[in-house]
DNA sequence: CGAAAATTTGATCGAAGTCAATCATTGTGG
DNA sequence: CCACAATGATTGACTTCGATCAAATTTTCG
């Protein structure tokens, strides 16, 4: 698949580039395949980049007191990086690790941000894709705040039917704010009442 | 305060904007003042309009098996709304109501896609506002997962000291995700170890 | 195949929730 | 402008969901 391609399907999905817009997209947008478990970003440093999923998967996480605490997931079609340190430029309090081989179109921020300069079609695209990530984040905050630990999980099923098939239970548990061990009974279907 | 002052105002905070834009933006923003208790929004209606704080403070927050749950808090220079309804255009699963007497600059939501559409720097003003949304809820996320309810409660303090002499514990509680007898309990010196 | 990683199962514990009973504050009608 | 009803906050007793610790079992992969 092209860069080219990959900026068309871009445009299809979240709104309409001119295609003067796209060629200087394609322009400074670098096209990575990489294997599973790949660190994109680690603690600490400056992500300056954001990734477009073209193929594969990706997580990004927390390292707190020694614990593994998964933020966020990314799959196909779907925007993954640091989104703390990328959008206010403080180090990242995030590790973001490849859970699948991916091949990832990287979009530097300083591309991002001239291009958005540039380009009022491009502007309004990076609002629609922030607007979308706000509003499953507001998401994410009702499921923390109003589930049980089986409800979580029967919501996050509902809305990705297959992630047990591509994400590890430890990273699925730690995502939804329970223990790997609750998370387990939940999934026996003896506890089922 | 006049509308044209309010949205200077807006643009020196959020973002620059053309005198052209800042006139059109005038031309359909509502000035209301209104009564503490005013409910901006109720569950199930369709929130067209998003609301800047002037003067005054307000929250959204959910009814959920007869209980209040709040969710947002928003003071002057924020702004607020439904924003599952006012983003996906679905009836709005939050009520939003005044928390004291407020002066609020209203812009709907269909004012605010034409401005921007119209206007590249008002397109950018939005971005920077939903970016901030969005990072405020990736915090209150952290929140949720990492915190005991003593520590979710310092953290408030910290980012908003005086909270506590405009909100009610009870909102403030459930805003934490923590119940009001727990908050009476921390907030109760002989308590501290 | 075997070691390491992932998951399951079991036993125990604790932070915070719930229920219930005051105590305090606020705002309104007489 | 006070009284008292209504709302908000505190305190106490008890319970529970899910965490933690520990060990066994299953899966993955070099």
């Amino acid at each position: 698949m092209t860069k080219e391609a990959i900026i068309d399907q871009i445009s299809d999905t979240y709104a309409p580039l001119s295609a003067a817009c796209k060629e200087q997209l394609a322009g400074h947008a670098t096209l990575l395949p990489l294997h599973k478990n790949t660190l994109l970003v680690k603690e600490g440093e400056y992500a300056d980049s954001t990734y477009y999923i073209v193929k594969g998967c990706a997580r990004a996480y927390y390292l707190r007191e020694g614990k593994d605490i998964s933020d966020w997931f990314a799959f196909e079609g779907e925007f993954i990086s640091s989104i703390v340190s990328f959008f206010t430029q403080r180090p990242s309090p995030h590790y973001i690790e490849l859970l699948e081989d991916c091949i990832l179109l990287e979009l530097s921020r300083d591309h991002i941000e001239k291009v958005s300069g540039q380009f009022h079609d491009f502007e309004h695209l990076v609002r629609i894709v922030v607007t979308q990530t706000m509003l499953r984040l507001q998401e994410k905050i009702s499921s923390l705040q109003f589930y049980t630990a089986r409800q979580k999980y029967e919501n996050i099923l509902a809305i990705r039917p297959n992630i047990t098939q591509r994400v590890a239970l430890t990273h699925i548990a730690s995502y939804l704010g329970i223990s790997l061990e609750t998370l387990s009974r939940i999934r026996n279907p003896r506890n089922r009442i």
